[in-house]
DNA sequence: CCTCTGCATCGACAGACGTCGATGCTCGTC
DNA sequence: GACGAGCATCGACGTCTGTCGATGCAGAGG
């Protein structure tokens, strides 16, 4: 027969929430993507830290719509902002956003500094 | 005819490389999850870093092959280790595997203090 | 007023992903 | 050596996701 203490280890009761974890994996599956990632390093590279739609479609080499899916679904996810202006649509990084998303996953925020 | 200088920003040519923008999605992606966000989250919270596989079936609600499943894609993306003692699997964090991807993401690691 | 341009949306398709039950393997116990 | 327990693997299924071409919409120019 095996030990009655299973593992002499608890039950583990701690961890993050069901909830909790449904919505930083919601956040983190928008950051989980070439494309996406390509996108914000392209902008956050920009001098003022905002693109124009037409200059993002060909560094990726991607179709125009899709680089628009890519893009709304950043926006969704609250890491860039939009702003249509004319004809142009102009995206620039949320501030902040990227380094809070980053900072929910375990054991990240505990060893970051203040 | 629109203006001839399209958006008067240039072509944009900064950023990630495609490849190196295909790994840190690969690594984001295993952290992309509300099941291994919590498994991590458990094994984080427990006193020593270390967990047993039979402890962390249950909080999740999930099948014992789905939480195997999501195991080896943590240890496959490097976030845990693995060691079978006797009958038993213990994992444990990598120290310093979550802080090495999350500062891959643009707009993290320029900011972070060294 | 008509046309052209930039961007978003739609519909469709292939591929990847999460989940499960069933099965197999490797230990420890009797 | 036979049994049982813990864990990994396999095969299958439904769903989500990335991609595209086609289309629609708003604004600028002639």
């Amino acid at each position: 027969m095996l030990p009655d203490a299973s593992c002499s280890a608890g039950p583990l009761t701690g961890g993050m929430g069901a909830a909790e974890a449904t919505e930083l994996a919601r956040v983190l599956k928008a950051l989980a993507d070439p494309a996406r990632l390509r996108l914000l390093s392209l902008i956050a590279d920009s001098p003022t830290a905002a693109a124009c739609a037409c200059d993002l479609t060909e560094p990726l080499g991607l179709s125009q719509p899709t680089v628009s899916h890519h893009l709304k679904v950043l926006v969704d996810a609250g890491f860039l902002d939009r702003d249509k202006r004319g004809v142009w649509a102009w995206y620039s990084l949320v501030p902040g956003a990227l380094q809070r998303a980053v900072a929910g996953v375990p054991g990240v925020a505990e060893l970051s500094p203040a």
